[in-house]
DNA sequence: AAACATTTGTCCGTATGTATA
DNA sequence: ATATACATACGGACAAATGTT
């Protein structure tokens, strides 16, 4: 059996990056509230490491707007204007409808199949009501797409995005719907066709359809 | 006289942050050349400070891709590929096209005329052969559009985008030519006209120039 | 194979600066 | 206005990890 490799896994995560990850996660599901005070010695305690990686952590995530740092006066999560989705997707769409644009003449029918299955997982996730599956596959979909692009400069800026997307997902701002599933097949099939253009239209109108969900629920709430 | 208040300087630099910009200048520049190897403990002497905030600069400028860390390693200056103008501008282009869009209603006449001006310096900028100046002033015109678009999201992305432009053309791999006066003003046109689709496919091809400008200067010197 | 040299990663003490009483 | 409390910014030493001799 193939051992898992040291190349795989590069390298023992840092203590930097692990609290990376964790207080970004925590930030994302709610664990750590809108505008809440972050205390870099309780971080620490708590992550069982000292104030440098927590601090070192804290930046970057302020650099990603997910925390808001004051110098002198105090470090807190960035608040949560549930509004945001229409800061935040608009720019998502164009680049992930610039993803699909180079992905097209680029992507193999290997991974279109592979891309198929996805959509299926996908659909069955909505269908039965697991969102968060449903979320899960949804990014792997784009991500394979953003893949094929090769375009690290892309590729980083849409992983900082989406990141923000997961968390207003959390905050109930969007969910997933039906329509998603038949657009993502169109896509596909944009590509079998090798029509970028197609293939970047619906990948934009895909991503910017929260929007309108968005604020045709709250009209109704009213 | 008006005394320079407090507030207009946000606070003094805190090391971190000059060592940033410095840092980031340098690379940009060339003072810091292409797969350099950065020793914080030497960066520390240079710039009178501990390696605390060289280190976190250099995490920073690691997030925005000018210094790649490999831990235990080295941290280098990332390496320029003179062919990253086709992975840098596509993004940037499709990006600043919807900021054009967003900002079109917003606009105000103010700001339009403000803008005329700028363009009728970088024009001469460019007529007189001073490439520098005109690429501040090509910025400046720019980033008001992106201002006045109001997105956080989209200004912060496509000012690290830009800092990488810069570097590309201290590389001279992007160069400024005369159709950007042309554009300018047609983008100015469309605001006025309120014709927001003219104003982002304008702004898209501006970016997208210095492509083929840098592929036909390759085929060129062949 | 093992010890070395170099570089990065982490810890914690202290200084500085800000806001509040 | 001054003093006080608190949070961040910085410094310097130590530990860990990597590649090499």
């Amino acid at each position: 059996m193939p051992i898992p490799k040291k190349f795989s896994t590069p390298a023992r995560l840092s203590a930097k990056e692990r609290a990376f990850s964790q207080i970004q996660e925590w930030i994302i599901d709610g664990t750590l509230q809108s505008e809440e005070k972050l205390n870099d010695a309780e971080l620490a305690q708590a992550l069982g490491v000292s104030r440098t990686p927590i601090r070192e952590a804290l930046q970057l995530l302020s650099v990603q707007g997910f925390v808001e740092m004051h110098p002198g006066v105090a470090t807190q999560v960035t608040p949560v204007n549930k509004e945001d989705v229409s800061k935040i997707l608009p720019p998502l769409a164009v680049l992930q409808a610039l993803a699909a644009e180079l992905a097209t003449p680029a992507i193999s029918q290997q991974t279109i199949d592979s891309q198929r299955n996805i959509n299926t997982e996908f659909s069955q996730a909505v269908e039965r009501g697991d969102f968060y599956s449903a979320l899960k596959l949804d990014e792997q979909f784009h991500n394979a797409i953003v893949e094929v692009a090769q375009n690290p400069y892309i590729a980083s800026t849409i992983s900082t995005l989406q990141a923000h997307v997961r968390r207003l997902f959390f905050h109930k701002s969007i969910i997933l719907t039906t329509d998603s599933i038949e657009e993502h097949e169109g896509i596909l099939k944009a590509f079998e066709c090798q029509d970028k253009e197609t293939a970047a239209s619906i990948a934009r109108t895909n991503w910017l359809r929260p929007i309108d969900v968005f604020y045709s629920r709250l009209q109704e709430q009213q």
